[in-house]
DNA sequence: CTGCAACCTGACCATATGGTCAGAAATGGA
DNA sequence: TCCATTTCTGACCATATGGTCAGGTTGCAG
């Protein structure tokens, strides 16, 4: 053994770790900080303090807060990309799109500020991502698309514009997010598990059957 | 007769027309503007460009930029709830339903920006408008829950929770509003009218036949 | 026509914010 | 231990922004 339980994985000094703690904690209170306030609202002193650092020193990390915001949004379409693949290798809708929806489900609950950022983002012309939409994105939607005119012209599911189906398992996933608070306004508090539960079997419930698969 | 052919209505002079056309264009330059920046993006000074006017004029008229805003958000509210009634009166969940889908695919079409403030307000926790998700909101829309159990209950649905088929409703419609731009890199363009219907038939082909309704 | 009230606006102000920087403190290899 | 390098931070700055106000202009009732 080597001098004591300090380094979990080789290479990684105190000064690496530390650095990648601080980058961590900054991203995590930007995340925060931009989707309850939105760019604009943002302020560098807010997801300082939050962070528990000066301000200058978020500045030390991130050269300014458009490169903060950036990379905030660049960490939330990872996530979402990584779920996407759920709809990977699935042999028919029933288990390709319903495991889409679990996995958006679950990002929502997870990751709701992220996806707030995104949603912001998005609306206001995606200024920062607008080359991630016409190449990323473009490129797995029109797969996509493509695996469900399959399943389609297999039979097995009604006839349906993937595109549209596409974009409302987007919407009925990230609403639980995006309008979070609204939704638990009308639940009269938070979403408990069972919430959360029937949530996601609503929705599963309602496009499998609305795009002819049995549930 | 009196003087000329003047007044469309009586009472209302120079003066008082005047003065609602300027509110008017204030009120729609300022909801372009809180559409595309969100509140703390947007300046009092954009919108007075965007209206023609000089910034100074804006405080004549409104007293505050969180006042102006509050206006805005008021007047989508009421386009919302007004269109909301187009499920009234629906003798079963295919017209009521198809009806509103209808009225709400609309209101994304002509009104993307206020669907887009009310977006951005809720997200970032509903600070001038808590009182009417609390009210009208909450009210609205256990009437429309109660409704759909009726419904569910006669044997014209299969059963659904109410509340969530409400949020995949309005997370479907509002989608083409508030995604709008990701939509139109996803489509190569704007949404032609044949693209709009077919969105809002996809919609309704799915939610409709996913709570058991024939199409 | 006249006076008052409503309407309009350029110039100005206090504040908040993103960003900078010089220098202090911590770190780690030699 | 020593010192070069990295990390950290208080103090500061330029700018942008919401808001104000004094004074001018316009509409309209009497």
């Amino acid at each position: 053994m080597n001098t004591s339980s300090d380094a979990e994985r080789p290479k990684i000094g105190r000064r690496e770790a530390n650095r990648r703690a601080t980058e961590e904690a900054i991203l995590n209170a930007a995340e925060t900080v931009f989707a309850e306030a939105g760019f604009g609202g943002a302020t560098m002193q807010l997801i300082a303090d939050l962070a528990g650092l000066p301000k200058a020193n978020l500045h030390y990390y991130f050269a300014s807060k458009e490169e903060l915001y950036r990379r905030v949004v660049e960490r939330i379409f990872q996530i979402w990309l990584e779920a996407a693949q759920a709809m990977d290798d699935a042999p028919g809708p029933a288990e390709g799109i319903g495991a889409y929806i679990d996995a958006k489900m679950e990002i929502s609950r997870r990751y709701p500020n992220g996806s707030k950022v995104w949603a912001s983002e998005v609306m206001h012309g995606a200024p920062v991502i607008q080359d991630y939409l016409e190449t990323t994105l473009r490129d797995w939607t029109a797969g996509r698309a493509a695996v469900i005119q399959g399943w389609i012209d297999a039979g097995k599911m009604a006839p349906t514009d993937p595109q549209h189906l596409l974009y409302m398992l987007w919407a009925a996933t990230q609403h639980y997010a995006d309008f979070g608070h609204q939704i638990e306004v009308l639940n009269g508090g938070p979403l408990s598990d069972a919430d959360w539960r029937a949530a996601r079997e609503s929705v599963k419930q309602i496009i499998l059957r609305g795009i002819g698969v049995a549930i």
